[in-house]
DNA sequence: CCAAAAGTGTTGGTTTTACACCCATGG
DNA sequence: CCATGGGTGTAAAACCAACACTTTTGG
């Protein structure tokens, strides 16, 4: 039997990008300009093409949607229900990306009203994108808890200050900062750079740069 | 725009399908009878229909080609390199299936030629399906690491020691006897049955139950 | 000299590892 | 009474959690 045997659905790619800004974790959202859902949110995306691979074709609608590229990119799930849209059988597979604190979005075209919204004040979602944005903020924790994923969010140098407190706003808690650090060093994933934090009115931190590989499996927390 | 002005793909729905017998790890396999690919053996899996969701059609999938139903059954991830399938565009959606070590085969049809392959031994495989393999070992050792996941495979009521030799086949090491009992007895997931095992020559072991939620996250290892 | 964040060790409790012998059963 | 796997405790080491003060800088 040949491939136009069987029926074929619709495939969709979904980008669900996170970042760290202002104290708190964000995600990129797009507001819908047609039917369905239209004028509702929902998590950018589109449909495949046929001559690109899966994660291109997140790629492709990252920098579409955003102007920019990764930093971290990894697929995240694949959701299927039958009705999960009112046009008709989409599958949509799913990606999770981290973007660096400090990018500054700029999409393609004027059309496309891309903003970031908190994790935990987001708007009314089209689709089934609120349950596939839990998903992926289960699996945001956990790539922060046993791989080396965080330092993706963080530029070339850091201090451990900023690396902390991107930790306390992904798991919603204090660490403590002796601990932490101590933890944080016997890893041998950073190491000192020659530079301090500049232009504060305060002892200046220690700037490190991470050594290791982004997305390796490591216990950090 | 409709759903129809945008290409469509071929999707299918891929079983990796473990077990655990002859004191080694076993995957499911297939012969296959068509081009492409034909005579080589390759992970169960089939297109899925457009009236069914994506577990449902693993599910058939499975009991289609081995009689059987998963014991856990969680999908894997979804695979789609533009050239993974000579026929076309393919993107299949894999599921990663556990059945319990004393069930048996039943294919539906003669026509099926399913067999158990040791993880250690495979044949030559068609498409990209050593490549999904890995893949799913991988996720198989986190399964058995973190969650519950084990308990699947063992009847309802066993011993220490075999679960205990589970854990030795997946990982591929020995552990210290008394320090798994006490590891796994402080977990509070398992509870003694009023059996032993029966018609051994030996002293005959006390058997257990599992009390806990098959897959539950929690660090067993 | 003040405000602000940076940086730094010790202790007690918990967890993990290493390790060896007696027990119960069927044949 | 023999062979076989079942079942059990302890001590040392490693790891983790709690906790407060001094330092450096710019203004």
């Amino acid at each position: 039997m040949a491939l136009e045997d069987y029926p074929k659905p619709s495939v969709t790619v979904d980008i669900i990008i996170f970042t760290i800004k202002e104290n708190d974790l964000k995600v990129l959202l797009v507001k819908r300009g047609v039917e369905p859902f239209k004028n509702k949110w929902a998590i950018p995306g589109g449909f495949i093409k046929l001559d690109e691979g899966l994660k291109e074709a997140a790629k492709r609608e990252l920098e579409e949607e955003t102007g920019l590229t990764a930093d971290y990119l990894e697929q995240l799930y694949s959701f299927g229900d039958v009705k999960r849209d009112p046009r008709g059988r989409v599958i949509t597979v799913s990606y999770f990306a981290l973007i660096q604190t400090d990018k500054k979005l700029k999409p393609r075209t004027d059309a496309i009203d891309a903003r970031w919204f908190s994790m935990y004040d987001l708007p009314e979602l089209g689709f089934d994108h609120e349950k596939i944005l839990n998903y992926a903020l289960k699996r945001l924790k956990w790539k922060f808890e046993y791989t080396t994923a965080a330092f993706s969010v963080l530029p070339k140098k850091f201090s451990l200050t900023q690396l902390q407190k991107i930790y306390e706003i992904v798991f919603n808690k204090k660490f403590d900062k002796r601990n932490f650090r101590k933890k944080i060093l016997s890893l041998d994933i950073i190491e000192p750079t020659k530079d301090r934090l500049e232009g504060v009115s305060y002892r200046p931190a220690q700037l490190y740069s991470f050594k290791g590989k982004i997305g390796d499996i490591i216990e950090i927390i």
